[in-house]
DNA sequence: TATCCAAGGTAAGTT
DNA sequence: AACTTACCTTGGATA
C-alpha cells in the first residue's frame, strides 16, 4: 500500500476533482459515498478506480483511491509510484491557465470557465472510455455511471485492497463473452449489441482504440468509428477523453443547443465541417478543454 | 395513475 | 452522399 499528497498549489491552474470525476467525461471512477451527479459537491469525499493491469507498474490490476481536501490532493494505492498514475489520469501536468489564456474572448466561453476553473480534462484507459460512450447514446450522466458500475460488478475481476473488494471494469475477453441478452438484463437496451460487438473486435484483436494513436486528428476519428456503436460523437469523446487528443469536439446534444444559440455561424449541416468550424471558434488546438467547460456550465448552470 | 418525452447517437434502409 | 427512421430503458414532466 502506498500513501501520498501533494498541495493542488503545485498544478498550474489550480484542480477541482469533484468537476473533474462528475462532468461526465469519465464514467470509469466511483465515489465511495455513491453519492456521484446528485450536486452535493460538499466534504472531501474519496473517489476510487481501478485501472487495467496493462497500463500499471505491476502488471496487476491496481486500486486507485483520491481526495482532495483542503489545499491537497491526497491518495492511497494497491501499487508503488501512484503519482505517476494519477498526473497521467487527471492531466494534473496541464498549465490550465495557460491553456485558458491561449483560448479566444469569448463571452460563453469566460463564464464556463470562471464557473468551473480548476475542472481538468481526464486520460481514461481506453477500452473503458469506448464502451462508456458507447453506451453514452440518448443516456444521462448518472445513467451511464450505472451502466459502468453494473458492467464492473457483473463480468470485472473483484480486486481485494486494504479489506474492501473493489470491482474492475471488465477485461474485452470478459465482456465479448456476454450474451446480448445478459446485457439487455443490465439495461443496455440497443447498445447491448454494440458493446459486445466491440469487445470481440478488441478481443479478438481485430482492432483497438490505441492504434488511433498517432494518426492526425480526423483521421483517428474516422479510424475509431470502424467499432460498432460508435460513430463521429463517440470517437471524438474518446479521442478527447481517453486519447489525448485535445482539439476534439464532441458535438453533443448540449453543444449543438450552444452553437444554435450562441454560434450560428460554425452550423454547416453536416458533423465534419461544423465540427471543424466549431473547433476553429474555441481556438483550435485546446478546443475540447473549452467544449468540456460549456457542457458542463450549460448542464448544470442552465443557460447562465 | 397514466402518458409522454428526452436523454452527451448510431446503424440500416431510402432517395 | 444526404436524409429518415427505429431502437431499449427510465426518471421526470405533464395531463
Amino acid at each position: 500500500m502506498e500513501t501520498g499528497s501533494r498541495p493542488t498549489a503545485a498544478f498550474d491552474g489550480g484542480l477541482d476533482l469533484t468537476t473533474t470525476l462528475e462532468s461526465g467525461q469519465s464514467y470509469l471512477w466511483r465515489r465511495d459515498d455513491g453519492r456521484m451527479y446528485d450536486g452535493e459537491t460538499d466534504g472531501s469525499p474519496w473517489y476510487h478506480t481501478v485501472l487495467p493491469a496493462e497500463t500499471t507498474e505491476t502488471n496487476e490490476p491496481e486500486v486507485l483511491r483520491v481526495r482532495q481536501t483542503e489545499g491537497r490532493l491526497e491518495w492511497v494505492s494497491s501499487t508503488p509510484n501512484a503519482y505517476d498514475r494519477l498526473v497521467h489520469l487527471l492531466r494534473l501536468e496541464d498549465d490550465l491557465d495557460a491553456i485558458v489564456e491561449a483560448t479566444p474572448e469569448d463571452p460563453l466561453l469566460d463564464r464556463a470557465y470562471d464557473a468551473h476553473r480548476g475542472m481538468r480534462l481526464v486520460r481514461d484507459p481506453p477500452f473503458g472510455s469506448l464502451v462508456s460512450f458507447i453506451c453514452s447514446a440518448q443516456m444521462r450522466v448518472a445513467r451511464i455511471h450505472g451502466m459502468q458500475c453494473a458492467l464492473a460488478e457483473r463480468y470485472g475481476e473483484t480486486v481485494r485492497f486494504d479489506g474492501r473488494g473493489y470491482d474492475a471494469f471488465p477485461t474485452p475477453e470478459r465482456l465479448a463473452a456476454a450474451t446480448e441478452s445478459e446485457l439487455r438484463d443490465l439495461s443496455l437496451g440497443y447498445r447491448a449489441p454494440y458493446v459486445r460487438r466491440t469487445a470481440e473486435m478488441v478481443a479478438d484483436g481485430e482492432a483497438h482504440p490505441k492504434e488511433a494513436l498517432g494518426l492526425a486528428y480526423e483521421a483517428a476519428r474516422e479510424s475509431l468509428t470502424r467499432f460498432v456503436g460508435v460513430g463521429e460523437k463517440v470517437a471524438d469523446c474518446v479521442l478527447l477523453f481517453s486519447l489525448g487528443y485535445l482539439e476534439a469536439v464532441p458535438l453533443d446534444t448540449w453543444i449543438r443547443t450552444a452553437i444554435e444559440e450562441h454560434y450560428p455561424d460554425c452550423e454547416r449541416g453536416n458533423y465534419a465541417e461544423t465540427s471543424r468550424a466549431i473547433r476553429a471558434r474555441f481556438g483550435g488546438e485546446y478546443a475540447g478543454y473549452a467544449q468540456t467547460y460549456v457542457f458542463y456550465h450549460l448542464r448544470t448552470d442552465g443557460d447562465a
